[in-house]
DNA sequence: TAGGGTTAGGAAATCGATTTCCTTTTCACT
DNA sequence: AGTGAAAAGGAAATCGATTTCCTAACCCTA
């Protein structure tokens, strides 16, 4: 009975392939996982390839992982899904892994919630052969990991003393961006930042004081603004710095479209032309900068690029044993559109 | 020699807790899996929980879902990552999940990458215990779930004839905002759609037509529009539609946040006022809504409990084997904000 | 045709956990 | 103290694939 039962209601497996086949379960394997150790006739092959194609034969991953030790499945951490950045190196890195024929599951770091699927699951259950972490808010995830010494690669993170984490340059890109502003005659420049305490927050920060020094300009206490919770809390901080600061600024650095576009609405409801009066521009880019009249100028990274190169690394360093390495992307891109002005 | 090893360098098996704790494999799998079979001492229990807890023994996933034919994992499929209400059903759904102890991998449907992660080695390979499906662009994933009778509830998406879905009401929504707009005196609608070959552009323009029957109005072609690509091309498209109608609509339904803005940007540019001599309501809210002077109002829908339903009723599924049903959630809420003014 | 080297394919161990089936121990009761 | 039932725990099969080790068949040459 168990033939018949196999055949009509279950899902093949290697024997009933190689029962088909007229073979051992190891010719049908060695078929079937292409790896040739053993050169098999090629008649057998046939025969094998006929039986797996009729009988709808997929191998069964779990048993794959358990004997080869390997699930060729990548985890990647992210902590919010909606942010454009992160969407697009996700995009990416799914693309690269199934092009080296690994499979990538996203998984949400919830903050409520810092016991994630992945972590528990999947991590400490061996379901993942490496991890792609884009937040360090809790640092234990990156502890456990290194712990239980789990590959795993930072993206668009660092951290000091780590071994593998691959970045793009929000500092270079910010001081650039200040003296790009400074050359258009701008002289006091404020800066609206996100959360302060988090990493993006303080390179930016780092890059916005080092562009203003490389310039001879010094950092204005009174001209820095911190935003936490969006689009009407930046344009609180905007008026608020505005109307403080006894010489008020003539461009703005956002942090990113949310909050430029917010700035750009407290400007505006005190009077402020945007860019005649007020250039502004964002520190990241997104679709959101182009919902705008004008179209907010802003930074553009190789975020693409990170997510396909984090993907690679993490696979190399899987198969080859091969060091980690950190990555600085330089390449990054300041797109002028029509929200800020030149004052010469 | 491998005592040493694999007390040392490797992970801890189910063997190694035994060992340490002085009993068999099989008592020990009793007291870690929890489900007692069989009734263990508690001074046993105890001394398998201490050895446990010292090597930092977890159980392997692969080995178990191998065994016991479950892996207690749920997959998503999704069309795109970065769409606010599909972020708020993945966060939902996996917070539910991780509440009833499962995991879920989010795997992304990319157009040219029809051939995904999930699909491949998670589905054809039982590394999945159940599927939600929130796209059925591709017609032949939902096929092959049915074909290989793996069990998946569509999200947010009904197909004909198939049981097993839960989705929210986009034509009475919609057919309520065009009551709602009727009520303040607007009698000429326009309705700017998305692709309208997609699920969600079909079933509003289902909704706007019935909703202009309801009223006893009759749906005008020109004052239909569809805009494929975001936000440039929907202020073209409404100036299009604006200039060429004998009788110029006073109130228009966008499909989303990101058309009802380009469509406002659209009628400013041609020099009309919102919402004195234009109302705009959009059809699914986000925060791109809030980011307007005025607010754009827009219809809010119950995504998070979609989710969190939605992983329920498959895990109900996978667990009891009970049937999945239809659901249609039929609440929601037309959020009132700037953008819609009344004509009496 | 015997001998040596290849080529092709099979039997069985293995990965790590669960579970069935069985044996031993414990305990209450007469 | 002896008996039977219940409790506690162990041995081994199992899940589905891979791989090592081995044997049989084949081919060529001397």
């Amino acid at each position: 009975m168990p033939e018949q039962f196999r055949k009509g209601v279950l899902v093949p497996r290697l024997d009933d392939v190689a029962a088909a086949a007229g073979v051992a379960r190891s010719t049908a394997s060695r078929v079937m996982s292409g790896e040739a150790t053993l050169t098999i006739r090629e008649e057998t092959r046939q025969r094998v390839l006929d039986a797996a194609a009729k009988l709808g034969y997929r191998p069964d991953t779990r048993a794959r992982a358990l004997r080869l030790k390997r699930t060729y499945a990548l985890g990647i951490v992210v902590p919010e899904i909606d942010n454009p950045a992160f969407g697009t190196i996700i995009r990416s890195a799914q693309k690269a892994a199934i092009e080296r024929r690994y499979s990538l599951f996203i998984s949400l770091a919830d903050k409520d919630q810092p016991d994630t699927a992945l972590y528990r699951r999947l991590v400490e259950g061996k379901g993942v052969d490496g991890v792609l972490v884009t937040t360090i808010s809790d640092p234990g995830l990156v502890d456990e990991l290194r712990r239980r010494s789990i590959k795993h690669l930072l993206v668009n993170r660092e951290l000091e003393g780590h071994q593998g984490s691959i970045i793009v340059d929000y500092v270079e890109a910010t001081a650039q961006v200040v003296e790009h502003l400074v050359m258009l005659g701008h002289r006091r420049l404020a800066f609206i930042s996100g959360p302060l305490h988090q990493y993006a927050g303080q390179k930016r920060l780092e890059g916005f004081t080092k562009g203003l020094r490389r310039c001879g300009l010094v950092p204005d206490e009174q001209l820095i603004g911190e935003c936490n919770y969006g689009w009407a809390e930046a344009a609180e901080v905007f008026k608020r710095i505005y109307v403080a600061s006894a010489a008020p600024p003539s461009a703005v650095c956002a942090a990113n479209t949310t909050i430029a576009s917010g700035m750009i609405a407290g400007a505006r409801s005190i009077g402020l032309e945007v860019p005649d009066e007020l250039s502004v521009i964002s520190l990241l880019d997104s679709p959101l900068a182009l919902m705008h009249v004008p179209a907010i100028s802003a930074v553009q990274f190789p975020f693409e690029e990170l997510g396909r190169l984090a993907a690679n690394e993490l696979i190399d360093a899987i198969e080859n044993g091969s060091e980690m390495e950190n990555v600085r992307l330089e390449r990054f891109r300041i797109a002028e559109r029509g929200s800020v002005s030149s004052l010469r």
